[in-house]
DNA sequence: CGGCATCCTTTTCGATACTG
DNA sequence: CAGTATCGAAAAGGATGCCG
């Protein structure tokens, strides 16, 4: 073993490279406009599937199941199926989905707060 | 004067429904993966265009002028052009846009402390 | 009601080339 | 170096229909 030192090139912080990779991609999942409203909506209490369509406005079916699988994939949320007729199916934030939601809830006051500051500046921008 | 009701039909609260849709609109705007991280990393120190695109990796030159452009469009960063040659660019966090970087803070955070707790979750869905 | 699959449209994105 | 424009590929998104 030995003298060949190019064959295993595999960097020694390869494990921080994957970690890194692993948190780009998770934050990804959940920077996008749907995952955050999701977030932001089913942290006020626990929701059904057509609830959240209303709450959120504008979601299409599509993207609401989408996104609720990519969140529970990713363990922010749990999905709680009722056997009835017809079927019910409740959503709920987990822990880690609210220590989230309280950053969302930041996102969200920001913009509530930052609003007036925003047209202005999209006023001047551009007629320099 | 008015027996016709129905002319001005305009609700009170169309004020309110046009903050809302802005609002939202601004909420997507920020609400993506581009601009969350150039927020993040531009919000470090003053950034030159070739800074940022090395810093942030992976991301596309074109997609990075986009999202600046929108960024300053909403008065979250100020672009200072040097007029030498070759020109000079340097991008700066705003009041607001410093703001916001708390925020963008939190969800890095978040994205790392429950890094672990993702991967879980992400190996136990599906195979229940 | 909620989920999944399909088709089709729209948007996003990367690569490339050209300008000041 | 930074910006803009164009083009084609790829992804996201909406609409619809069928199933349990």
């Amino acid at each position: 073993m030995g003298t060949r030192q190019e064959i295993s090139a595999i960097p020694p912080d390869a494990d921080l490279a994957r970690a890194d990779s692993l948190a780009r991609e998770i934050f990804s999942d959940i920077a996008n406009k749907w995952a955050l409203l999701i977030i932001e909506f089913v942290g006020q209490r626990t929701m059904r599937f057509s609830e959240l369509r209303d709450e959120i406005g504008g979601i299409s079916h599509k993207m609401l199941t989408q996104n609720l699988r990519t969140l529970e994939r990713n363990g922010l949320i749990t999905r709680k199926v009722y056997a009835t007729i017809p079927p019910r199916v409740e959503y709920t934030l987990t822990e880690a989905g609210q220590a989230l939601r309280t950053v969302v809830d930041g996102m969200c006051g920001w913009t509530q707060h930052y609003l007036s500051h925003i047209e202005t500046a999209r006023r001047d921008f551009g007629q320099v």
